[in-house]
DNA sequence: TATGAATGAGAGTTCATTCAT
DNA sequence: AATGAATGAACTCTCATTCAT
C-alpha cells in the first residue's frame, strides 16, 4: 500500500506553486472555514488543477498545516524585532506595551485565521503541537531576556506563562468584544502594571 | 420556502425525548467532536427513530446549540455556590482560590467538552454569543459583589475581566499541558497575589 | 472510527431491495466486468439511489462477495440431484456423464460470470475462499457417495480431485474454445473412460 | 482521431529502455497486481520519466500485452528441452513426470505472475489469445512427438488436451491448496498412469 | 528524445434531511 | 407522533494520459 510519493518542490517553479496553493488556501480557509473550503476550491483559487494538489500536498490535512506554518511564520517575523531588542528593568513596561500592541496588530491583521487556527488547534492535536511549539519557544526568549535583566530564576517561567495569558486575554477581549479604544487604553495600562508587578515580586 | 414548524414540546415524554437527544448529543460531540458525529448516531444513542430528531430540531446546528446551553447550565450549576457566597477584602485571596479550583474542576470533569465547544466558538458566531453571554453574567455578579466589599468602582470591569482571563489561562495551561500538581500550586498562588494586587491595586 | 453499522435486513422489504441489488450486481459484473462497473451503475441497474447501496453492504468489496454467494448458490441448486442420487459400480459412467453435463450446462448458462468469477477469486484471496469451500463440499459428497459405492479409500481423495479437473478442464475448453459438439462428445467419453479408470485402479 | 504513432525501437538504447519498461511491469504486476499498479510507478521502477512510455506503448493495456508475450516466452524457453527431446512408448512416463515438474518449478518460481495473468487471461479477450497460441503450439508439437512415437492418430488430439489440463490442474492444486510433497506424489503418479493409460488407449 | 508537471474526469463513500408508511 | 428507509448532492482523492519545455 505504497503511499504516493509527494514531491517536495526544488525547482523554483514548483516553489512558487506550492506556496501558491497555500496562499489560496490561507485565504480560503479565513474567509469560509476549513472544513468549509473543499479541494475544488482551492485548486481554482490556486488557479490549478484539482489533481496537481495531490502533488504537492498527502491530503486536505497535510494542507491545513503548512497553512499553519505559514502563519505561525507570519507572526513569528512580526515579534522578532521585540524578540531580539533587550529587556531591562527600565524599559520593561515600553517592552510589555510593545508586546500588547504588536499582539493586537498581528491578531487584527489576521482576525479570521487567529480565530479559525486557533480553534483548529483545539480539534486536532498535531496543530496544536504547532502552536506550542511557537509559544514555547517565544516563552523561552523572553525567560532568557528577563535572567539577563536581572530578574530572579525563582518562579520565572510560571511568571511569565501568566502574563503571557494575560496579554493574550486583553487582546481577545479587544478583538473578540469590540472594546473602545478608551477600554483598551485602560486595560493596556493595567496588564503592564500587573505584569510589571508579577515579575518583579 | 416555509420552515417547518418545531414544535416545543409540551408534553411530559415529548420533553423528556428532546432530553435525551440533547444528552446523547453531548455525549457524543465530547466523545468525537460535532462534525465527527452523524445525526444517525444522535438518533441511536438517544435510542430514537433519525426522522424524529427533526422533530424537536430544526437541524444539526440547532442540536448543538440546545446542547451548548445544557453545558453552560452545568458550569452555571457548578459557579453558583461562589457566585452567591458574599465577598469581603479578607476572604477576597480564599474567593479566588475557590474559583480557579471550581474552574479546573468543570474543566477537567468536562474536558473534552471545554475544548470543543470552545473551539466551536471560535467557529459560529452564535455559539459565541451563548458563551459571552454567561460569562458576561459572571462578571456582572463578581462586579456587584466586589462593589459591596468595598472595592472602588474606578476601572473595576476591566480588572475583573483581566482577572477572569487570567484565571481561564491558569486552567487552561493546566489541562491543555499537563502541568504537575505544583506546577499548578505554584501557579495558582501567582495568580491569586497577582488578582489580590490588581483589584487593590 | 466506527464503522456505519449495516443492516441486516430482516422485513421483507428490505430483503427484498438487497436481493435486487445483488442482482443488479450480478448482472452487470457478468456483462461488463467487476472493475469496469461503478456503484452509480449498480443503484442505477437496481432503481434506487447510489446511498441506499451503503445501508445494505459495507463497501462495493462486500456487493462483490454477495454476489458470488450468490452465484455460488446457483451452482449447488443445479448439482443438487446429482449430489443426492447414490453411485454404484455400474452406474458410474453415467454419473459421471450427467457432472460433465450440469457442469457444461451451468458453465454455458453462465459463461460470461464464470470467467468473471473465476478470474476474482485468482486476484482476490477471500472471492477464492468461498470457491474453495465450494469445491471441498462437493468432492467430500462424491468421496462418501464413492466409499459407499465400494470404491477403496486408498488415494481416493486424489483420485477424486484429478477427475474433478479433469471435468473442469473438458468444460473449459468446450466453452472457450467453442469445441464443437462432436468434438464434445469425443472428449466427453475419454474423460469418463479416464475417470472410471483411475477410480477403479 | 489520428492515433499517436508508437515506435517501433530499432536503435539499442531504445530497445534496453522498452525492455526495461516491460521488465518493470512484470515485477510490479506481479507484485501488486495489474490494476492496483499506476503507470507512475512502472515508470519510476524502470527509472525513465512517465511521458516516456507513451513513446514507446499505446497505452497501459498494451504494456500488459508485452508483458505478458516476454512472460509466455520465459515459459516457452523452459519448456523447450522437454518439447525438444524425442518420445517413446518407453520412456513416455518420465516424459509426463518431467512434464509435471517443469510445469510445477515455473508455476512456483513465478507464481504470482501465474495467477495475476491466468486471471486477467479470463477477463481480456486479446491476453487468453496469446495464451490460446502458446498452447496450442505446445500441444501440437506433443501431438507430433506422439505420432513418431507410434501413438494411433485416433482421437489424439482430444487425449493431449485433456492429458495437458489433467497436469494443469495437479500444478493448479498443489501451488493454490498447497499440498504436501507426498500428497503431490501420490497425484503426480496418478496423474501419470492415467496420462499413459489415456494415450496407449 | 525525454521530462515530469499538469490535467480533469471519475471513482467510492458519507450524511443531513425528507417522506411514505 | 414516530419510524427508518431512501435520497442525492457533495466530498476527498486517484490516475491514465497529455504537453510545454
Amino acid at each position: 500500500m505504497a503511499k504516493q510519493e509527494i514531491r517536495e518542490p526544488k525547482q523554483k517553479r514548483s516553489i512558487e506553486k506550492k506556496q501558491s496553493i497555500i496562499m489560496a488556501s490561507y485565504k480560503l480557509f479565513c474567509d469560509k472555514g476549513y472544513y468549509k473550503t473543499n479541494t475544488a476550491e482551492i485548486a481554482q483559487e490556486a488557479g490549478v488543477s484539482t489533481g496537481i494538489v495531490y502533488n504537492y500536498f498527502q491530503d486536505k490535512k497535510d494542507i491545513l498545516l503548512e497553512v499553519i506554518k505559514f502563519y505561525i511564520s507570519i507572526l513569528s517575523e512580526q515579534f522578532q524585532p521585540l524578540l531580539s531588542a533587550p529587556i531591562t528593568k527600565s524599559n520593561l513596561p515600553t517592552r510589555i506595551e510593545q508586546f500588547i500592541d504588536i499582539s493586537i496588530a498581528s491578531h487584527t491583521m489576521h482576525v479570521e485565521a487567529h480565530n479559525e487556527f486557533l480553534a483548529l488547534s483545539l480539534l486536532e492535536e498535531d496543530i496544536l503541537i504547532l502552536f506550542n511549539d511557537f509559544e514555547n519557544t517565544v516563552l523561552m526568549i523572553f525567560y532568557e531576556l528577563l535572567l539577563t535583566a536581572g530578574f530572579s530564576r525563582r518562579n520565572l517561567l510560571e511568571k511569565i506563562r501568566i502574563s503571557y495569558g494575560l496579554v493574550e486575554q486583553v487582546c481577545h477581549y479587544y478583538i473578540q468584544r469590540k472594546l473602545s479604544q478608551e477600554e483598551l487604553n485602560t486595560s493596556k495600562l493595567l496588564a503592564i502594571h500587573t505584569i510589571v508587578t508579577l515579575l518583579e515580586k
